[in-house]
DNA sequence: CCAAGTATACCGCCTAGTGAATATACAAGC
DNA sequence: GCTTGTATATTCACTAGGCGGTATACTTGG
């Protein structure tokens, strides 16, 4: 029995991470995770007893570390909630025109095992997006934004919607429209500066 | 060299609608697509050159029927605008319930081909999508809102949001709330009945 | 000595795509 | 009216390789 926090756990799923958000689960085999990880894939099946497992693994290790750089950049923006709130766009569109980027690999995951409604990685992918949506309603409501839950439900519409946009489209336009609306919402409830 | 209207072209794409649909682009195998159209997969072959090719005529054939079927959800709404745009999204929460639907065939594609951002099917995608937008900024001119273009792009990102947010919690609140927001929007733009 | 972890080699199955032969339809030659 | 020629359309059998997962044996640190 495998630790949990065992280093070459830790190895697998970080090569597991590149090239599943690089390729998309269903295009990565577990040989060529385990080359990445530089060992073999009897090893990797020692520490996940599945390729599902792996997945779910991925994607539950990728929640706190976005979670961390959407507070960063909402942080890090000068003004009130409606200019942080369109600061995450911003800097959503900035790192999307860069090639690596290749959407939200919560979304793509849910997208590919659409057809696998229960799989543990769809679950990851909508703790997830829950988890964000939580955070963005409690940053919203300690502004003293009116009814921050709804708020906070609809930027995240916007989001989501921004990052398929994108990936159809390749088009950071969207983005830009997306924040935009977003903070155009955020200011229709903000009672100083009424707009 | 087969014919584009041959008969057991559309038997093939038929088929590959119902298994990519269903399945994902990733999990069908050209020899189900076969077997299900009646015929051999070196039958398939001879109309068309590749499975991505199949893939994009897929969507190609969607392009249309999907149209026709948001035009028909929002002519058949009484109302204003904002009525008609909200209908859209009613009825999609309504057909998104259904077991069998998983999500929007172009935006689950674009996800699985994240990593081939040049792939035909991606471009069907973003033409039907774009196709879409063309026709809501229209039907929204037509009723003189303010800003037409503009606001059909965040009904999109907000429709778009929700057939992601529907995909990853399989909870129909999210279009429901994606419809509520949209016809806000509509009606902060609409001169008369400004709420 | 023992157990955790790693390696080699393999299994059975599925994958996209193809070579060669064949069936069907229809037009031209006589 | 039959035969031959030709293009379209279809089938069977096959290749070469990739897939997730595993049986077995070895190494190494406590």
């Amino acid at each position: 029995m495998p630790e949990a926090s065992s280093p070459t756990r830790k190895r697998i799923v970080d090569a597991a991470t590149k090239l599943f958000y690089a390729e998309g689960i269903g295009r990565v085999s577990v040989d060529a995770i385990a080359e990445k990880a530089g060992l073999t894939k009897r090893t990797l099946y020692y520490h996940f007893k599945s390729k599902d497992d792996l997945i779910a693994a991925y994607l539950d290790a990728r929640d706190q570390p976005n979670l961390k750089q959407m507070a960063g950049w909402f942080d890090a923006a000068e003004g009130g909630a409606d200019r942080k709130v369109e600061a995450i766009f911003t800097n959503l569109a900035r790192v999307a025109r860069h090639p690596k980027w290749k959407g939200c690999g919560f979304l793509r995951t849910a997208a590919e095992l659409a057809s696998m409604p229960g799989h543990p990685a769809v679950k990851a992918g909508s703790r997830h997006k829950t988890n964000f949506e939580k955070w963005l309603a409690a940053e919203l409501s300690a502004r003293g934004v009116t009814a921050p839950h709804m708020l906070a439900r609809e930027i995240v519409l916007l989001m989501d919607g921004a990052f398929s946009s994108m990936l159809i489209h390749h088009n950071p336009d969207y983005i830009g429209a997306a924040g935009h609306a977003a903070a155009t919402l955020v200011r229709a409830r903000t009672s100083s500066h009424q707009v």
